[in-house]
DNA sequence: AAGCACCTCAACCGCATTCGT
DNA sequence: CACGAATGCGGTTGAGGTGCT
């Protein structure tokens, strides 16, 4: 198998993307629906593959995404997860679902390294040679044996057991909801992300903090009207919202009024009524639309997955009202698990 | 102020996995 | 079941920014 065709054409553009692409890129997917990378190509008329376009948007133009600026917690999490998982990105960034594993493995690589490092006063056990000899250590014999794919399933049983386990023993079982979202999510990155939601910083922390065009997704929104009419306009009627039924199936759904989203207006209350300012609104409370999108690609899962709403709205009230006491757990069994790493 | 070194992060590359026929 | 296409993922690169001398 080798690369895709379209990365072998001639005159395929390459290197950063311009507002008119994202534009172009944006406004297809608002019409189609993310997925079928494809024909986006074809269908846009972009000089790009169907990769690059992908990545740009699962990067940057997707809604909900936060940029720069890793709260503590988050950073917390990171370290745990990475210790938990090794180096896998997509399954750390399930957990953080207003990152992306690009964004973690950056961070990672630049930033959370090199302060292990230095905590660890240069302590050979970088994390990555840690988790090779974690990993051979688990499953050591088998791991040449076993196919890739069957070892990482094995890998996540093995995971979620050992977080069921500790959170069993730090008794918070009241939460163990998040258990079978989080075992099952590993790749498909869906229920912890909503889960997730309410973990962020309130919007003020979220930070834009490069002013070059590629990591600016407010420039978008700036250049899209639509892009954040419609979840701003429903945020107008946050109480409704709750109750609101929603399409899953269309994407305008999936802007339109997310079920959490009057919620998090009422929980966060921090909205803001300049437009342009909504974009961290939207990062905030579009990320259970977030959670819809990143699951762009696996519509079947999030078909058979998505508990019904009703559920949903109510587990993430739940949620969000134990958020502060789920903040302090985390710390804990962050705290608890340092032996870890 | 200029030059250099270092840092950050968006984007690319190529392999792995999944999906469709 | 086999094959090829599509997609996902992690590692790496390099342009631009920042800080230091």
């Amino acid at each position: 198998m080798g690369r895709p065709p379209c990365c072998d054409k001639i005159g395929v553009k390459k290197g950063p993307w311009t507002p008119e692409e994202d534009i172009i890129l944006v406004t297809y997917i608002q019409e189609h629906g993310p997925g079928n990378w494809r024909s986006v190509p074809t269908n846009t008329g972009l000089l790009r593959c169907s990769k690059s376009c992908r990545l740009r948007w699962t990067n940057y133009l997707r809604p909900g995404i936060k940029r720069g600026n890793f709260t503590e917690q988050e950073e917390k999490m990171i370290i745990h997860l990475q210790a938990l998982l090794g180096n896998r990105w997509a399954a750390i960034a399930s957990y953080l679902p207003q990152r992306t594993d690009n964004d973690i493995k950056n961070y990672w690589n630049t930033h959370l390294k090199k302060k292990l490092n230095k905590i660890q006063g240069g302590n050979s056990c970088d994390h990555e040679s840690h988790h090779r000899s974690r990993g051979s250590n688990s499953s050591s014999s088998s791991e040449s044996a076993m196919s890739k794919g069957k070892w990482e399933r094995r890998l996540q049983t093995d995971i979620h057991m050992a977080k069921q386990a500790l959170c069993e023993a730090l008794s918070i079982d009241n939460k163990s909801i998040n258990l079978p979202k989080i075992s099952s999510s590993i790749r498909t990155n869906s229920n912890s992300q909503i889960h997730q939601e309410t973990v962020g910083p309130p919007p003020s922390q979220i930070s834009h903090s490069s002013n070059t065009y590629a990591s600016s997704a407010e420039n978008i929104a700036r250049l899209l009207p639509n892009w954040m009419n419609k979840p701003q306009k429903s945020s107008q009627t946050s109480s409704e919202s709750i109750s609101t039924t929603q399409t899953h199936g269309s994407f305008d759904g999936q802007f339109s009024s997310p079920p959490s989203e009057g919620l998090q207006h009422g929980i966060n209350n921090n909205h803001s009524n300049n437009n342009y300012s909504n974009i961290s609104d939207v990062s905030q409370s579009v990320s259970p639309d977030t959670s819809l999108f990143q699951d762009e690609s696996k519509p079947n899962i999030q078909d058979e997955q998505l508990p019904p709403l009703s559920f949903l709205e109510k587990w993430l009230l739940d949620d969000a009202t134990a958020q502060e006491q789920e903040d302090s757990l985390m710390d804990l069994s962050l705290e608890e698990t340092n032996g870890l790493f």
